[in-house]
DNA sequence: TGACCTTGCTTGAATCTTCAAGCGTTACTG
DNA sequence: CAGTAACGCTTGAAGATTCAAGCAAGGTCA
């Protein structure tokens, strides 16, 4: 948005609707091994998970925050914005998981809107019968392939990308997730 | 890892098939954090290319590929390989984006059971459209948050773990996925 | 040649995700 | 306290992905 008064002689380009700035070569490299990695370890941990659990990874994912959760319970859009998730996403992965009998939907008492997702028993042991493989391949797949130094930086590199996503400002919230 | 950090409960397990060895709270830090911003990244990068585009990212992804090959064109097996995704996909992949007009198939010559797909001069231009709009994003969300240096440290990260995904060794390859 | 395995790709059904729209409930405002 | 906007969640349809199964062409070996 930069309303160029005059051009300065500066190279340092940001004209509105000139020339990009293209990814350089080695910035192509990154990116490439950026997509090529997650998909693939996307792809593994979906398909393991969906093996040995019957659930793709995210569904995994919602049971673990259920489990970590006060009372094994969280309200729709919590659950949904600590998985970085839609509502409607949400709302159809759990009705699935409803039928599966991992987890259950309880009205919430103060607010007549709200749902509580709960994280029944049955759940609990599927979820426990699954951690092992899961932790096992997350471990097998990236951290004993990276050294201390190296699991730092990447934390502190998504973390940034992570940042940059979410508003997570001042209470600028993404309307969870349009 | 971990020498002198004191920890609690440190029994360095090495048993076999006790007790795994479960995520350290960094690890799990780490781990969340790259859940988070993978999953907020592709999100992003999906609806706006949906929104400018009419396709996905991963489609966009195709016809990047195949722009960069000679002739435009590739075998099926080929460009699933480069993608990282299984054939299968691929197959419903490119029926849609020949339904737009995008790509067309070609019979192979040398070989009769062999598919080229083919980037139409009609979707090399909505490719040329979508492009600068992509890479912006890809700059503001990735390379302009991040130091040169923790560039190349992201890109050594992921190499190391696409790497151990992908047996890409002694000519062992999956099965190209399965 | 023929039996048999492999390779290259496709198909259909089941599942998952997205998008826009919808329905009650709650909060704000004059 | 009605009118209206915002919130919390759900729904259905369209699109995308996975899985297992299938078909035809190529390769191997007798």
């Amino acid at each position: 948005m930069e309303r160029m008064s005059t051009k300065k002689s500066a190279a340092r380009t940001e004209e509105p609707s000139a020339e990009p700035r293209w990814l350089t070569e080695g910035e192509q490299r990154v990116w490439r091994a950026y997509i090529h990695a997650t998909t693939l370890l996307d792809d593994t941990l979906d398909r393991q998970l969906q093996r040995d659990a019957g659930m793709p990874h995210m569904y995994y994912g919602l049971l673990v925050q259920l489990a970590q959760a006060p009372g094994r319970k969280l309200r729709m859009t919590e659950l949904a914005k600590n998985m970085k998730i839609t509502r409607s996403r949400l709302s159809h992965a759990v009705a699935r998981l409803e039928k599966n009998g991992w987890v259950r939907r309880q009205d919430c008492p103060s607010d007549k809107r709200g749902q509580n997702a709960f994280l029944t028993d049955e759940g609990f042991e599927v979820l426990k019968g699954a951690a092992p493989g899961h932790v096992s391949l997350v471990r097998k797949a990236m951290f004993d392939r990276l050294s201390e130094e190296q699991v730092r930086q990447l934390g502190e590199i998504m973390c940034v990308i992570a940042d940059g996503l979410e508003p997570t400002g001042t209470g600028a919230d993404l309307p969870w997730l349009r």
